[in-house]
DNA sequence: CCTATTCTGTATCTCCAGATACCGATTTTG
DNA sequence: CAAAATCGGTATCTGGAGATACAGAATAGG
């Protein structure tokens, strides 16, 4: 039954690790179910009864949760292979945070929270790896998360570009610095607006500390961006 | 071995819901190492490889953090029964991220994360509810961050007041408030300067919106808080 | 019970960053 | 290839929040 999605399922994070067969026979025991979404159909709502854990097999949906006054915020763009609601399965919430709408038409596959940790009596070997993959999974959604409130506390826009870029320096090792995100979307993610994002590093490039062209981005003085990180 | 500890472990949230015989036998299978140190002590240093998550049997110590320009942060402050670590210990980093140095004399935990998903080869069932418990703890250490990073994206500081308090409000269902942190604290918890918080509560007790006074506070004007709430 | 210390509210001054508008550069699309 | 749409840099103006200082309230400690 689940056949036709099995090169997706193959690929999502949480089966990482586990052949094929290894897969079939978890579903197997997983009992999963598959739910088909018209574009704007709601998957699941905000408020109601948590149970399973979301894989996205087709289409796109959207994350969003209601402000307290009222306005829906996206929060989130899931694409396929994308997973929700990995993060309250073993809470001790009991219903969603937040509510998950189709985009485009939607197939979901829902893996019941109280079959993960299993009551397979046999534990099996690709069980254990499956956890661990789960584990894996929220784990580093709290480092990103722990990322983002580090990024968050820093208070000058400078500081948030400075400690950015050496991020990403740390990382690739490289004082070239190609970025993935466009104005608009970098300071979306640094909490800031575009225009004072702009100001900012028009600045820190007449300054010779940077310079940039687009999304291309280079380091000139390392000591003084790392003195400036934390302003 | 691991007896004169045993009515600190019983608490450690990892092993709720296990019973004492459970997890006297879990330890046996974890084998756990202790480590005592003085006040002062490396208890792990950032840049070490990581092998295992910490439990604090005794004791109290400071979660670190170095800058890039070299100034060290702390960030948390660890206590008795506290656990630590337990989110690298299945990303895929392989050394820790942050210091933890003991504050005073301290006696430490350390389960080794090889052997938390279970080599036991039959999985027994209090290594089951073991594996909840961590998924439990991992997640809410998630869900936590996902409130604080929730905090910090609002601009105005009047929106983050409002929004702490309807959540406050939201959680207790009375319009009666008493906090547990000082006005430094809740300063630093939203990452706003104090004079400029009092500043602005105190505008909005002249507006009758709401009333305070010290740690106490009342909301008097709810539909006003939560359309204020993001500004 | 009185002193010392910490905590809280308030005023002033400064400045950083947001909002807005606009133009040129770049990319997309028909 | 031309027209349209998106994207990025810059200028101006303004307001909100930070820094600092200080005084009165509350609490702790002897």
């Amino acid at each position: 039954m689940l056949d036709k999605y099995f090169d997706v399922i193959v690929n999502v994070s949480l089966f990482y690790g586990i052949e094929r067969t290894g897969i079939a026979n978890m579903l197997n025991c997983l009992k999963p179910r598959v739910g088909i979404y018209k574009k704007g159909d709601y998957i699941v709502t905000s408020g109601q009864t948590y149970e399973n854990v979301g894989v996205v097999l087709k289409g796109t949906a959207t994350v969003s949760k209601e402000s307290i006054s009222g306005n829906r915020i996206v929060m989130t763009l899931l694409k396929e292979r994308d997973i929700f609601g990995e993060i309250v399965a073993f809470s001790s919430m009991a219903t969603w945070p937040a509510t998950v709408q189709a985009q485009e038409a939607c197939e979901i596959l829902f893996l019941p929270r109280s079959k993960i940790v299993g009551d397979c009596d046999k534990m099996c070997s690709w069980h254990r790896i499956f956890i661990q993959n789960f584990l894996r999974v929220i784990s580093e959604r709290a480092i990103v998360l722990n990322k983002k409130v580090e990024y968050l506390t820093i208070k000058s826009i400078r500081g948030k570009i400075c400690s950015f870029l050496l991020d990403h320096y740390n990382k690739s090792g490289s004082k070239e610095i190609e970025l993935a995100l466009n104005r608009n979307e970098l300071a979306d993610f640094l909490n800031v607006s575009r225009p004072s994002m702009s100001r900012e590093m028009s600045k820190m490039k007449e300054e010779g500390v940077i310079d940039f062209h687009l999304s291309t981005f280079r380091i000139i003085d390392l000591q003084a961006l790392k003195a400036m990180s934390e302003l």
